[in-house]
DNA sequence: AAAACTTCTTGACCAAAGTCAATGACTTTC
DNA sequence: GAAAGTCATTGACTTTGGTCAAGAAGTTTT
């Protein structure tokens, strides 16, 4: 598997020496999913988390009714999972699908932890993305309590133009909160402008 | 000021000291704001962030269009500003307003990074109460894009009744993603039931 | 106590999105 | 290469929620 997509994204954000990658990567699992696989599901403990290499996974609800809302795809270069049910050792809510063959590299909750404790550069790391992810999500709450689903698409078209190629439009719906329907009006309508 | 909320706060997550207590409490100031005051703005370069001893506020984002999206409310025991953008020293894009006469105590950035550095207990904490806001605005993601008004108002009504009875229903109107007089005419369907 | 203001409710109407069903274009399977 | 399956589109219709405007009830101001 490779694990320089992991590197690149740890030096983005944090100096790091080729040993506490190496230490690091000691960690890991590499894990490949198939298509359509279901790596965690509503009612699970979470055993790991995992950073995409390459693929394209999708975490998302279901409501009491049935109802699926994804609240977001994780292409290569993100992380994926439940952290806090992993931690806590509490069932998650969370559903977690690979959307084509993907490769990962998963890390068990015991390493995480060691990883944490003992590699401040990780603490650290972690700490921030946690920040950065929840301006993200506090960020999207509002939007999609505020926009329409024209803004909404329109800004997907504009922030993830190549998402919008690789997964299909019905969970591109679920994802806006949308019928796929309505999905494919939206779509007419912008192409005729 | 009574600072007996906020020990409990504390000593319902973590051990800690009298002694720690205080000298964490010596970083903090007091600081009440008035019915109506706007204590942070999109913009702004947040300060501080602030821990509500009593009254009530209102964190919101306002989109291109004008429209006014709350995505929480703090009532007392519950932290808010956008630490994110403090850290940062970035511009935040979040509003907070004080919906009532309000008490709370204020943390500096200098201090919240110096208690952060030489507090462990408050390192974990904060890393902790971190991940819960995660979840907690995950969960709010899926279900503003999954449930209808009416079943989201419901949830409110059983999940924090007496907010429902000190915050103005235009309030909760923009907090649940609809206007006020649809949320009126959803209260007056299920008075009828 | 009157006036002004705020908040909530209600009605009439309109626009947006959902539902259900049919069709067509591709893919995949056998 | 025929059959089955998947996905996007379209149409007809229904439902839901938004908009605009008026009014009622309760507060606050003066």
């Amino acid at each position: 598997m490779d694990t320089s997509l992991l590197l690149k994204e740890f030096q983005a954000r944090t100096n790091i020496t080729s040993e506490e990658f190496e230490q690091y990567l000691a960690l890991c699992e590499p894990r490949r999913f198939k298509k359509n696989e279901i790596i965690m599901q509503a009612g699970d403990i979470p055993k790991f988390t995992l950073f995409v290499v390459s693929g394209c996974l999708r975490q998302y609800y279901v409501s009491a009714e049935g109802v699926e809302r994804i609240i977001y795809f994780a292409e290569e270069r993100w992380w994926a999972g439940d952290l806090l049910s992993m931690r806590n050792g509490t069932p998650t809510e969370l559903n977690l699908q690979a959307l084509e063959a993907t490769d990962t590299l998963t890390i068990s909750k015991e390493n995480w932890e060691y990883a944490f404790k003992n590699f401040p550069w990780y603490a650290e790391l972690h700490i921030k993305g946690q920040q950065r992810w929840n301006g993200k999500m506090q960020n999207q709450l509002g939007q999609s309590l505020a926009d329409s689903p024209e803004t909404k698409y329109l800004r997907l078209l504009k922030e993830r133009p190549k998402l919008l190629q690789r997964v299909p439009q019905y969970h591109i719906a679920t994802y806006l909160g949308i019928t796929p329907e309505t999905l494919s009006r939206i779509r007419k309508k912008i192409s005729l402008k």
